[in-house]
DNA sequence: AAATAAATTTAGACAAACCTAAAACTTTTT
DNA sequence: AAAAAGTTTTAGGTTTGTCTAAATTTATTT
């Protein structure tokens, strides 16, 4: 079956908004959509009659397994031109975003496989997020959320939550990308803000919001900078 | 000025058609567009109103030098994708006409600039047609029609007048392809079908159709296979 | 358990791009 | 030069995806 551009979408947000929290609901999916909930409805109800979602009125509504595999297709297509971008193109990790948003809606899927082949069957992109293989299996990011690193523990940002550009322009500022190494050295309670070493910087802050879209994978063999052990 | 993909295509088939016959008419371009002649004159309207046609009603049309612009930006897209689908992912030449027509309609400038230096500026596509470069320009094809081919003279098949699966159906069955290279044995005035011979394979015929879709690279120091010059 | 607030759906409109059928204009034929 | 034929445009309608405003349902207060 074939989808117009504008139900993949739909598609594809409702899948990034149920990893997050399960059931989705009407004004969340508008909001990620940045359209309006008379809208959202009406696209509920031509996905449902599709057999894409589980929808009940007013009750929230979920992706189907049919839905989940048009949205894997997707994600594979979107990532597999993000890595095409970033390591053939030369384009920065910051700016493939838009770009691999139109990418992802060419329809052939022999396309898809050619290109797979040429990048020689990445897992990942170049944010760090995992890139389905044709039957739609991919790879864990064994990845930690800043929130949760330990302290003292070096680790290495490997991919970010969002491509919103507020975020890519935060994140410039303070001179983090995909590979910076850092370590967290204090938390407090108070406002759950880190502070936050990177070597040849001084500390620096950084709010929960940010710290809970940055996700790192552990260097071990850690630097243990101030730590008691050994 | 931004355009949707419908009008995009209009531009397109425009450009196209008025390189053959100079003013284009609403019939014409809606048997291109396998499209309804009303539908045309919807379109004609909103794009005249953009200032990309000279369009007086009854009386024809033809892109302005703005229209011109746009469609050459079109076509220099959809060439260097052609370019990349066939010399990156390793596309036949002959399959890589549809997924173009939907890449041509990504927007960004930076992409295809990217692209083109990725792909160490080619000068033609696949079938090879020209590509226009950033400012429109590009290299005549030094071509020669296959119904003006001299007698004897071995040449290069270089580009297909067209992209239909019937044309490239016909050409599989005979064995002809891009890089053919091929002389002409006989002319038949009564139905201006050619006999044509290439290298181990026994001589067969073209008809005039298909000739008039074939062109072609002489190469000098010619076979002369059954010339009188020594 | 009412009342209020918030979320969701329905109803009715609109723009883009297409369609059919009829009217207007051109070209060709007789 | 009138009639016929062909082409193009207009008029009015459809579908997709969007919107605003009003109605309905669910959740939260008091």
């Amino acid at each position: 079956m074939k989808f117009s551009t504008s139900e993949e979408n739909y598609i594809k947000s409702i899948y990034h908004l149920q990893q997050q929290g399960g059931v989705v609901s009407t004004n969340n999916l508008a909001s990620e959509l940045q359209t309006k909930a008379a809208s959202v409805t009406d696209m509920l109800k031509k996905l449902n009659a599709k057999n894409l979602l589980h929808y009940e009125r007013y009750q929230g509504f979920t992706l189907s397994d049919e839905g989940i595999k048009v949205a894997l297709g997707i994600v594979r297509k979107h990532r597999l031109w993000e890595y095409f971008l970033v390591h053939k193109l030369e384009f920065g990790w910051d700016e493939v975003h838009a770009i691999a948003e139109e990418l992802e809606h060419i329809t052939s899927p022999l396309l898809v496989e050619k290109l797979d082949t040429y990048l020689s069957h990445p897992k990942f992109d170049p944010h760090g997020d995992p890139i389905p293989d044709v039957n739609g299996k991919m790879e864990l990011r064994q990845q930690v959320n800043l929130i949760d690193l330990a302290l003292n523990q070096e680790a290495e940002v490997s991919a970010v939550g969002s491509q919103s550009t507020e975020l890519l322009e935060l994140l410039k500022h303070k001179n983090i990308g995909i590979g910076t190494l850092l370590t967290v050295v204090r938390k407090f309670t108070f406002d759950n803000s880190l502070e936050v070493k990177v070597k040849n910087f001084p500390p620096f802050s950084i709010s929960q919001q940010l710290a809970q879209t940055l996700f790192l994978k552990p260097t071990y063999g850690s630097t243990t900078v101030g730590s008691i052990s050994k």
